[in-house]
DNA sequence: AGAGGCTAGTAA
DNA sequence: TACTAGCCTCTC
């Protein structure tokens, strides 16, 4: 038998299966999926099994057997090794980085090397004693590098030995953690004799046979530390009893649980209104149709859509299918997890970036073993091992945190419609401010094709309970300071404030971040402080009074008079929060102020920490950034403001009034969710602007219309797609020739075939190649930097020809080759 | 990616 | 003439 294996180097030479030999006692064990070690090119790497052949592709002389089969288990299943090279072609990543995503860390093995002594009377001669007896008798195996680093002086005699077959080299792969193991008590079989033998302990070891009785009665295997915690003595006890065969020992493997010891209360399902039932039917009817299809849910912020989620979970689990739940890692808060927690018990499995290694092993374990029905996690959640999806819910699905940005920069969306394809699964975006994307996707008309389709659009419109929308008052900040308010507060806003205080309401101040900076400015000259190896200001840390780089993490101390001009008229701006918090003890002295933002919450856990203080009322106020936009719910909050609103409508990003209104409709649905009336002050130096005016009316298709034509008229998502192809290098005058040739080989391939048009062509199938141009950071790490920007529409393989236009630039040496970065369906490309 | 083999340049 | 620092090439 024939196995296709990727190995783990991500290069393009070797983005293809490799074929190996399966070795007979392999051969019921080796499935697709399996992770494996394999002899390549001179070491043992880790791989997966793509693919089982009874023939090879290669000359069989040629072929290698697997040297290792890493798990009992695979760790992937077929779907999810199809699904990586889906992702490879679409993403134009290797397929091994798309594999790589897929797995927790603690099986991203390492490949080890061991080496032990071969010819024991060879190695007396040519090795030094110490080395001999160090590495000890012939079939002990050291680690070769800590071998090296034992007897660096030794080096040559070492490699000599490893060469002339002194010395034996074996190599193995290492996962990366291992598993936890507790010695846990089992009771025998034949609990008859044990009884019997048990009033044959003699009286003075009253301990043992208290034990043993309270084995006996508990019946099932219990950890050893747990029996004598509960049952007393000691472990002598119950060694002296698993001498006597009365109990056994074993270790067994053992899963953290991050949740252990929680008590979560059970909830039952509760009544819906009559808009959640109908959203609940259709959902319910996907799943049981069993056939592919996307559905967006699109309901306003308080509308109930978690109860129809988990409902709609219980369906499908009820259909012997399994759930995965996506929601942005920002809102996978405690909250969040205890209602699925609450409904679901120790049926869920919780993945988010907060557990350690082994924690977030385990939980996919508890996966992949079938231990539970329902996976809940950020992003990469997606790729949780069930074998037979029934849903995919995607929660807010217009966040941009289910966009990696590292490769393999894939869209979790995306990649979820792709997997519900494979499985038969219905998938469920929603949103109370669905992305551009899915709400002109689940609009589309209905055609001839589409006879007798559900409708994918699933609307919600009320909040549930009848409460209403609360009111929103945008506040111009020019007529302000017309009438002779400098503060960033306006009048309304200040006063607003002052009446939650005294009432001992509770407040939310949000700042739009973006926008703003933290950098250093000599007032004399305008002076600013610049990274030396990047095209970008340096961020002011008022703590440490240091100036870092964001994108290259160079840093120095902040001057204490101006580089340029020496004037001593050099100024700090701290971060935005910063300066709102100062204002506000300043206005408000005593005020209890909770500052969340990148400064705060850099600690692990301190997100959570800050919102359970503000929530347990320790504070009158929590200010931050977008952060404090999210998923939160304090019955105490009646005021909103938001200072700034339009710091993002300035950017020069195609989805920048998407986002503005994004937010803005987000952190007012945080105002008045329970039975306290809320308010929201809006300030804004643009109060015109479509983004503000529709978010204040709480009008998300008025939006949307006015959008839309923007996008078409300036030719940008859903009327096209986009890929930036971003090129680097040290040298300007080469990287300016590269792009070039770049840009319009890619032209000549599309024209070829026959899809380079304008895209306001009319045509079906048309394809623009915008650049190169110098990126909007157009230096980084000392390397220039220029893109690409190519759009397109219809069914065009855009990624293909992407990656067929780099051909030529592959070869060459590689310290001259200019870098190539690629980004299918950017999140912002500026 | 990285080990092994190759070339060319260098110290003896 | 021996040796090694860089640089391709190939990896089942």
């Amino acid at each position: 038998m024939i196995a296709k294996v990727i190995v783990d180097v991500p290069s393009r030479q070797t983005d293809r299966p490799f074929d190996y030999e399966v070795p007979a006692s392999m051969e019921d064990w080796i499935e697709v999926g399996s992770r494996v070690g394999v002899p390549f090119g001179g070491r043992v790497l880790q791989g997966f099994v793509t693919q089982l052949a009874a023939t090879a592709d290669i000359d069989p002389k040629r072929l290698k057997p697997i040297s290792e089969l890493l798990d009992p288990v695979p760790p992937l299943l077929p779907d999810l090794i199809h699904l990586a090279k889906w992702m490879s072609d679409k993403y134009c990543c290797s397929w091994t980085t798309a594999l790589q995503a897929m797995i927790p860390a603690a099986l991203k093995g390492k490949a080890e090397r061991l080496v032990g002594i071969q010819d024991e009377e060879a190695a007396a001669v040519d090795l030094p004693l110490e080395m001999t007896e160090w590495i000890g008798a012939s079939g002990q195996l050291v680690k070769l590098e800590a071998l090296l680093e034992r007897f660096p002086e030794h080096a040559r005699a070492v490699k000599a030995g490893l060469r002339e077959g002194v010395l034996a080299q074996q190599t193995s792969i290492r996962d990366r953690l291992a598993i936890r193991k507790v010695l846990t008590v089992f009771v025998p079989h034949d609990t008859e004799a044990i009884r019997s033998a048990m009033d044959a302990i003699p009286a003075r070891a009253a301990k043992q046979r208290e034990v043993l009785a309270y084995m006996l009665e508990h019946g099932g295997p219990l950890p050893l530390q747990m029996l004598l915690a509960e049952a007393g003595g000691s472990a002598a006890t119950v060694r002296s009893l698993a001498e006597k065969g009365l109990l056994e020992l074993r270790e067994v493997e053992q899963q953290r649980d991050p949740y252990a010891g929680r008590e979560f209360e059970r909830t039952t399902p509760l009544p819906l209104t009559d808009g959640q039932e109908a959203v609940y039917g259709r959902i319910a009817r996907a799943v049981d149709a069993g056939e592919p299809q996307t559905m967006l849910l699109h309901g306003v912020t308080g509308s109930g859509k978690t109860e129809v989620y988990l409902q709609s979970i219980q369906f499908c689990l009820e259909q012997e299918k399994q759930a995965i739940v996506l929601v942005p890692e920002i809102s996978l808060t405690p909250q969040m997890v205890e209602r699925f927690k609450g409904r679901f018990g120790d049926a869920v499995a919780v993945l988010h970036s907060r557990l350690s290694n082994g924690e977030r092993y385990d939980e996919w374990r508890k996966i992949r073993s079938r231990q539970v029905q329902v996976a809940i996690g950020a992003r990469s959640a997606i790729f949780a091992p069930f074998e037979r999806i029934g849903l995919i819910i995607i929660d807010e699905e217009h966040e941009s945190s289910y966009k990696q940005e590292e490769s393999p920069k894939y869209h979790a969306r995306d990649v979820a419609v792709r997997r519900a394809k494979q499985h038969g699964a219905a998938v469920v975006l929603g949103s109370a401010t669905p992305s551009l994307e899915s709400f002109a996707a689940a609009s589309r008309p209905m055609t001839a094709r589409d006879q007798g389709r559900e409708p994918a659009l699933l609307p919600m419109p009320d909040r549930v309970g009848g409460r209403p929308l609360p009111p929103v008052t945008v506040i111009d900040m020019r007529e302000e300071l017309k009438e002779g308010n400098r503060s960033m507060f306006s009048r309304l806003l200040h006063s607003s404030l002052a009446e939650r205080l005294e009432r001992g309401e509770q407040s939310v101040l949000l700042l739009n971040r973006r926008g703003y900076s933290t950098f250093v400015m000599c007032r004399s000259c305008g002076y600013t402080a610049a990274c030396p190896h990047c095209d970008i200001s340096l961020t002011f840390h008022q703590k440490s009074r240091v100036m870092r780089c964001h994108y290259c993490g160079h840093a120095e101390q902040a001057p204490a008079t101006c580089p340029s001009c020496q004037s001593e008229h050099i100024r700090y701006f701290g971060t935005g929060t910063q300066r709102v918090e100062e204002e506000l003890s300043k206005l408000f002295p005593g005020i209890r102020v909770i500052r969340m933002d990148v400064d705060t919450t850099t600690e692990k856990n301190s997100h959570e920490k800050l919102l359970k203080q503000f929530g347990e009322r320790k504070a009158d106020v929590l200010l931050g950034t977008q952060m404090v936009a999210k998923g939160l719910d304090f019955p105490y909050v009646t005021l909103v403001g938001v200072i700034a609103a339009d710091t993002s409508l300035n950017l020069p990003d195609f989805r920048a009034a998407e986002r503005t209104f994004q937010l803005l409709t987000q952190v007012a649905g945080r105002a008045g969710r329970h039975h306290l009336p809320g308010e929201v002050v809006v300030q804004t130096y643009a109060p015109e602007h479509y983004a503000v005016v529709t978010a204040q009316q709480h009008d998300y298709t008025a939006f949307v219309s006015e959008e839309l034509r923007h996008r078409g008229a300036m030719g940008y998502p859903p009327y096209c797609r986009l890929i930036l192809v971003t090129m680097s290098h040290e040298q300007l005058p080469l990287l300016a020739s590269v792009s070039e040739q770049y840009a319009s080989g890619l032209r000549e391939l599309a024209e070829h075939e026959g899809v380079l048009l304008p895209l306001n062509s009319g045509f079906g199938r048309a394809l623009e190649v915008l650049g190169p141009v110098a990126s909007p950071i157009s230096r980084m790490k000392d390397r220039y930097r220029f893109q690409c920007v190519i759009k397109y529409r219809g069914n065009i393989d855009a990624s293909a020809l992407v990656r067929k236009a780099l051909g030529p630039f592959l070869d060459g040496p590689p310290q001259r080759q200019v870098q190539f970065s690629i980004d299918v369906d950017p999140q912002v490309i500026l």
